[in-house]
DNA sequence: AAGTTGACTATTT
DNA sequence: AAAATAGCCAACT
């Protein structure tokens, strides 16, 4: 316990969860994106240090967030949950290469725009 | 209440 | 192509 719940977020983190929440399942969408949609202005650092704060909220699918590259942000500070989200994003049909990387041509999720009015 | 922390990205070496 | 740099901000303790 100890991590917040989605619903109890704060504001901020609450419109990136939101947005989080709208990725379809089997796409994917960049930190950048996802700060842009919840109307940070693009300040993609944010999103990613909301999502370390939500990680074991289950209402959150946190592996669809991947960075710019198209890679999993690995980091020694997740244990090894890296590893997971790639199994994750593989079980929704999502394929890897051989370095690890999505192709974001393909798997990229577009979103109409505005996402909120 | 102030310091620490952390899943990014564009640009420059 | 890969590595270093600078700019960004909120939550947690």
């Amino acid at each position: 316990m100890g991590n917040l719940k989605a619903p109890e977020a704060t504001k901020t983190y609450e419109k990136i969860y939101a947005v989080v929440r709208l990725i379809p399942v089997g796409q994917v969408a960049t930190y950048g994106q996802v700060a842009e949609l919840a109307g940070l202005g693009g300040k993609a650092r944010l999103v990613g240090y909301a999502l370390f704060r939500v990680e074991l909220d289950q209402d959150v699918p946190w592996q669809r967030v991947v960075n710019a590259k198209g890679e999993i942000s690995r980091s020694p500070a997740r244990y090894g949950n890296d590893d997971y989200q790639q199994v994750l994003l593989q079980a929704e049909g999502i394929a890897f290469d051989a370095k690890d990387r999505i192709d974001l041509k393909k798997y990229l999720w577009r979103p109409a725009y505005p996402l909120f009015p």
